[in-house]
RNA sequence: AGAGUCGGCUGAGCAGUCGCUGUUUUAUCGCAAGAUAGAAUGGAGGAAAGUCCGGGCUCCACUGGGCAGGGUGCCAGGUAACGCCUGGGAGGUGUAAACCUACGGAAAGUGCCACAGAAAAUAUACCGCCAUCGUCUUGUAAAAGACGAGGGUAAGGGUGAAAAGGUGCGGUAAGAGCGCACCGCGCAACUGGUAACAGGGGCGGCAUGGUAAACCCCACCCGGAGCAAGAUCAAAUAGAGGAAUAUACGCGUGGCCCGCGCGGUUCCUGGGUAGAUUGCUUGAGCUGCAAGGUGACUUGCAGCCUAGAUGAAUGGCUGCUCUCGACAGAACCCGGCUUAUAGGCCGACUUUUUCU
């Protein structure tokens, strides 16, 4: 078994808005109080993942990048949970009041729900 | 020791580990651009915030001009500039240290001033006060009283936020700057001060209610848009440029008017949207020392380089310590202002009590 790469490169991430585009197009949807996910089937073997943090619905920058952090940690630990699929994750207005404890639970479960998902579209 | 005023500083720390990002460097691959891996080193704030002012920078408009519009408003200085800062003056608050002030003009004009009140700016006579005249009553008379008439009065009452200088003495029929003293106000000069202004004396019997964050007047200042500015490289697709011609109409140019430009047609040339790169951090910079200045600040010398992301980095986890951690996240860059903020530290000063 080799060893394993934690790290959080650019091609792990959506960057253009075409990229952002595609998988807001046609989506498999997870969703609870905290976060929306999207997700679809890409070409890629690794997944990506785009932050759409809206600035209507955190308001201060600071809860805003906390939010992120914690989305970008979870998914960097979780990375080989996943397969080859692009993920767009969208703030909900309970994600301001909550730890980054419940944060990280809700993200863990809505990854492996995606992966089920797409594995079965 | 208590209470308080002002100014300044700070904005949890340490270790390990896994990540992100800039720079430098080494190795490998590659013609190159660059990619991958490793190492070293840097990586949010005092407000990074609100976007309220002022600049730099960039493009557009520059032939100016007029009319609008906006801003500022005691004086002097500082500054790239300011609505900021410093010093000073005036007024106000506080026992004091200190703090506060949208602090030019109301005898250029216009408007407004509710209710109450007789009257609210051309002053006015409701009650009251005063003498005069007429009639009546009482009285021997002098005189007193009642009623009426036309007058004189702003001292008293009452209304009001405000009643046309205030207080006192004289004066008077009663009163009144009618006269005088003090205070206030105004005027011209003098003295001190760069000035705002202050000062003491003189003259004037007093004329000018408030409101200019009401219009307005006066003085001074202001072109527009913003890094998604702009520049470069550039798929797909023909919306772009130049020349000639036309100037009726439409559109644009800072809001309008002059003025100016563009749109039409013909011919010629090729172009620059998505995306990428750049702009992007060496700057009115920071630190120290010296000099000048009451100070804001300026000058000189020496040293230093201190975030630069772009779907957007500066974090996660573990352990330990303490006073158990507030407000809050750079997005072109500076100078201010304003607002938010758990605590902690330092300095100067005021005042009260006790002790010496």
């Amino acid at each position: 078994m080799t060893e394993l790469n934690y790290s959080f490169p650019p091609k792990l991430r959506l960057k253009k808005a075409a990229e952002f585009k595609n998988v807001f197009s046609n989506p498999v949807k997870s969703t609870d109080r905290y976060f929306t996910l999207l997700a679809t089937q890409s070409d890629f073997d690794n997944p990506r993942v785009g932050l759409a943090i809206a600035k209507k619905i955190i308001r201060k920058a600071v809860h805003r990048n906390v939010i992120k952090r914690t989305i970008r940690e979870s998914f960097r630990i979780q990375q080989y949970t996943m397969t080859g699929i692009d993920i767009v994750v969208l703030a909900r207005k309970d994600a301001l009041g909550a730890s980054p404890d419940e944060l990280r639970l809700s993200l863990e479960k809505h990854w492996l729900k995606l992966v089920s998902k797409c594995a079965s579209c």
